[in-house]
DNA sequence: ATACAATGTGAATGATTACTCATATTTTAC
DNA sequence: GTAAAATATGAGTAATCATTCACATTGTAT
């Protein structure tokens, strides 16, 4: 451990051959992290899974750190990805609907891969670079579609709501999936969420 | 690395000596913890800040892990101990009012160490010994309050309920200690919680 | 075919750090 | 006062692991 963190690769592999390199470096470093833990994890191990020389490793990622954060950064896109495609296609629906969607959404990108989302979230010690990850897209888009219907709705804080129904999606969504994934099995809990949200939201 | 995890102490302290030891242990770990983070927890800092040998640690501590652990439980406790004098006085008040006493004791048990809460929650490797820790009492005490007014509440689950009622409170008052603390300066996200939780449970 | 860039290799290094143990001191019990 | 129990000590051990670097191979351009 001797090392400045650094979020940046240190090379951008040009040719087929590199960019495989690292896709398997990617990919090992995903299998290890879902099927033994982070505590498994070490730069070695990854190499010799990936099929990859130990130096090759570090001639894209300057650092242990920058290889997981490659991966979560990864795995955010991915999610991010899914929710987009499920929030396309809703130009002026009811806020109801829209909200309903929202809820989806985030359902469907915790669909993604849980093992690994699980372990990115518990195992990995969480440092300032991790951080930047998570939330930012979905609370953007909640807050300028809460903003175009802010004579329709019932708080007044626009800040704070956005903080409440957006953390209140996702923490129910990710804590199910963690502790009780039981809970996913029907409908129920996107239900009851989607009850409580708009109970709160809507002006009556 | 080299030892099997253990939550129980190796050795219980019968003398005031020992006692004080420990208490002073614990105390440097805290301090190493709040002040420049898990990455910076050796057990031989926390013997030398604590003034003892890395040899007494070990007598009392089987592992670093079980160190780690005992003072979560002591956090976890203090938070309990807090909550629990918030909600002493509430044998038959309305759901609204009782609903109000636990949303206050959450935000009081919060108050406790925040920047200790922080890091154990943050930056502490989460491991099966530790997840046993938090929740557990609250949710228990949540689920007898409602299972008394079910016939007054909308949700008909419970179990879910209690999973939703529970985590919402305690995820957006976390939340906001951890990323959002400007949040807690008024009453308003405690209102808003209010609000939301009572639209959601409450029968009209 | 030659030079240069890109990529690959892995043994070796260096640093860290959890944990042990043989021994010393203090307290308690009688 | 003395034996036994409790407590304290800290240099040393052993293992782990991130990272480097000198060198080898492969690809590309001219």
């Amino acid at each position: 451990m001797l090392h400045k963190p650094s979020a940046t690769p240190r090379k951008l592999p040009k040719q087929e051959r590199s960019q495989a390199t690292v896709e398997a470096i990617l990919t090992a470093t995903t299998r290890i992290l879902t099927e033994e833990g982070y505590n498994q994890l070490t730069t070695n191990r990854v190499a010799e899974l990936a099929g990859v020389s130990i130096g090759s490793l570090y001639q894209y990622f300057p650092n242990k750190e920058a290889l997981i954060f490659a991966l979560g950064e990864h795995h955010a896109h991915e999610m991010e990805q899914l929710a987009h495609h499920h929030l396309e296609s809703l130009g002026d629906s009811s806020i109801i609907d829209v909200l309903r969607q929202i809820v989806k959404a985030v359902f469907a990108a915790h669909a993604v891969n849980p093992k690994l989302h699980r372990v990115l979230h518990e195992q990995i010690p969480r440092s300032e670079v991790m951080r930047q990850l998570d939330d930012a897209k979905i609370e953007k888009m909640l807050r300028s579609f809460l903003a175009q219907r802010y004579d329709q709705i019932q708080p007044k804080n626009l800040d704070l709501t956005v903080f409440i129904v957006g953390r209140t999606i996702k923490g129910l969504i990710h804590g199910a999936m963690i502790d009780r994934p039981e809970l996913l099995n029907n409908g129920e809990l996107e239900q009851e969420i989607m009850t409580m949200l708009s109970s709160y939201l809507v002006k009556r």
